[in-house]
DNA sequence: ACCTGAACACCGTTCAAGT
DNA sequence: ACCTGAACACCGTTCAAGT
């Protein structure tokens, strides 16, 4: 296959994806219907077929390509030795969530329906197991600088579960920055 | 109204919404049809919609009904001037839930709901501050035996992200148990 | 090769008819 | 008063016909 071709598919395949993104995030993601996603694009209901076998091929695409991180910036520090605290590594992996435009319900919506859907959730396993990769390169520099260097996965374990806990928060309970969020938090684990 | 009467039909939609509970476990809350509630519940559609105005009734039932705690039970102990950590109170919060079989990956899914139906995220608010003013009432003693005692609130509020986090994490994340997930977060709030 | 849009099967909801 | 189940409008998906 030519790759202008295929460079043209794959462009096509973004800018459904994103239209579908922007649906998901107003009407959640099993409310989001292909009738919304082909008005948002200004495809048809054809276009979206011929290019994803079905709606859940859909949603795995959007989960490989918009709910992992850039991996190069995440690890760009790490690897020239620089350390991030593991609370700086958290701040930015929420930033770049915010900086990539997928707002904060838009994960949870992908999360819940990974629950139920194994094709979903193996897909998901795929694109945190490439972040959880990346962090574990970004909080070396930290893990080997502290007094009783902590296991790296566990650091890692922690920074995904504050940032999955403080989401779904933040989803749930408006109007709580992530400083309050991980004040409450201390007091618990302290 | 006769009382007989009032509480048969609590009864029955106490019914429905069980069946739902388990459609919902299974399938999530969109793709679980009222077709689904149907063969589960034994009864027929139009059964459903003279219990309950729509779908999204129901949701808000449940809501209402199964994803609150049992607030005597909770309060009682600090009632009594009986010091329960918050860890505790994590622990008891998340008991409950099984207890009520409630399981793994239900509240996300009201959670993900929630975020796009101003209707739903109301009721949950609402039961979201009942089980808040009940833990401010069983963290009470701890908090006064503290040192320096924290603000109760902020302790509520970190327990409440703590469950939220640790049950979106396990349902995402699939075996890490809450011993772990609370040593990885605090390797990076300590 | 990719796209259009009408057509099909299914889901939420209603409502006439039953008890 | 509550229930049944067929009927209606809409959503995911397909497919013949277009470029």
């Amino acid at each position: 296959m030519p790759k202008v071709s295929d460079s043209y598919r794959e462009a096509r395949r973004d800018e459904i994806a994103r239209a579908a993104l922007r649906c998901i995030e107003r009407s959640g993601f099993s409310d989001a219907t292909i009738a919304d996603i082909v008005r948002e694009s200004g495809l048809s209901a054809g276009a979206i077929y011929s290019n994803f076998t079905n709606k859940a091929e859909l949603a795995r695409y959007i989960v490989a390509h918009f709910l992992g991180v850039r991996r190069e910036e995440l690890e760009a520090a790490g690897r020239r030795g620089e350390i991030r605290s593991p609370r700086e590594l958290l701040l930015f992996m929420l930033a770049a969530y915010q900086d990539a435009d997928v707002h904060g319900a838009v994960p949870l919506q992908f999360w819940a329906a990974a629950a139920v859907d194994p094709q979903l959730r193996a897909q998901l396993d795929e694109t945190i197991d490439g972040i959880r990769s990346s962090l574990a390169v970004a909080i070396a520099p930290w893990a080997a600088a502290q007094p009783e260097p902590p296991e790296v996965a566990r650091v890692v374990r922690g920074i995904m579960g504050l940032a999955q806990g403080y989401i779904t928060f933040v989803t749930v309970t408006q109007g709580v920055d992530l400083d309050e969020y991980l004040a409450g938090v201390g007091l618990v684990v302290g």
